[in-house]
DNA sequence: TGCAACCAGTTGCAAGATGCAATCGGACTT
DNA sequence: AAGTCCGATTGCATCTTGCAACTGGTTGCA
């Protein structure tokens, strides 16, 4: 039984439209970077750890739309009733590189701090291979689809380890 | 004397909320399209060309804060006293590869109509040089900055060109 | 067994944003 | 002098956002 999205009025057919009809909000998108780059999959680490001050009736609003919208899915939590666990999906996969575009441009252009942008820097440093490769690492985390093996820490751990080095850095200056 | 911007309080120094908190709602990236993509430099023209049908008094307010954080800039156009020329700054230009990736993922996932996607479809297709060479063109056109002569038209006219080639296949099936 | 902590949200309400239609005052066109 | 075009502004109803408190239930621990 396939979950069917009404048909909804549409503004218009072009992609940059319906794209910001379902992404086009000050959170949405903030909610999608927690999971992927944060690796936050339940309501309560979206909104305790969500650096930006979400709301809980934002975040349980934005969740439901995302999931009409098919960028996430939701689960229960095997290991407890209440718990629900979120996913993205193979459509919020493929924002990584919507991201990783933002990131730079938001580097380059507005008054980022250096800790926060150093994954940015480093998915722009990457290029389109280590994308596909952290795209990898994600289908395997949420969608369950095995990844070719790879030696050494993923894409994840990585960009957690630089932000790491640069708050150290910046606590105890050389 | 340079225009300043105001320091308001930030809800983070994360890339992506920066770019959120300038780009996050309906209509910004609507407008800096048809700044770009449509060519469009008047209020007017914004106005009553857009595909959307955005309200007047939202398009001000939007061209205001575009102003204010630097997107676009405002001049005074000589042949009509009333008349304002809209123009992109390097800043705005440099949206271009963030439209490609947005309108790559849109065109994938969304129920995007074909005659307002080749656009975006022909900006996947040419990759980082079309972009390189469209950017150019915009340089020229918004900032005066002369671009190395290249034969044949321009992006914007092999992407109207493309557009109005759809159109006339769907009127008149073959 | 009882109780605190935790779980995913919901509710009420004030403030702000949006959308629509009508309109503004000045400047060009005829 | 009249009509059109210019970049907006105004008033108003509706929708969205943000905050704080709260809900009904589950779990772990004493």
């Amino acid at each position: 039984m396939a979950t069917e999205k009404e048909e909804t009025a549409h503004r218009s057919g072009c992609p940059i439209n319906l794209t910001l009809e379902v992404l086009g909000d000050k959170w949405s998108l903030i909610i999608v970077r927690d999971m992927m780059f944060g690796n936050r999959r339940h309501f309560r680490e979206l909104l305790a750890q969500n650096e930006e001050g979400i709301a809980s009736n934002i975040l349980a609003d934005r969740l439901r739309r995302l999931m009409a919208e098919g960028v996430i899915s939701k689960k229960d939590d095997p290991s407890h009733k209440q718990k629900a666990i979120y996913s993205l999906t193979e459509m919020g996969i493929e924002l990584l590189p919507v991201f990783a575009m933002i990131g730079a441009w938001g580097r380059k252009w507005l008054p980022v701090t250096e800790a926060l942008s150093i994954r940015a820097q480093l998915l722009e440093e990457g290029g389109p291979d280590l994308w596909e490769e952290f795209m990898e690492e994600l289908r395997q985390e949420h969608l369950g689809i095995p990844a070719k093996p790879r030696s050494g820490p993923g894409v994840r751990e990585r960009l957690r380890a630089a932000y790491e080095e640069v708050m150290a850095r910046g606590r105890a200056p050389a």
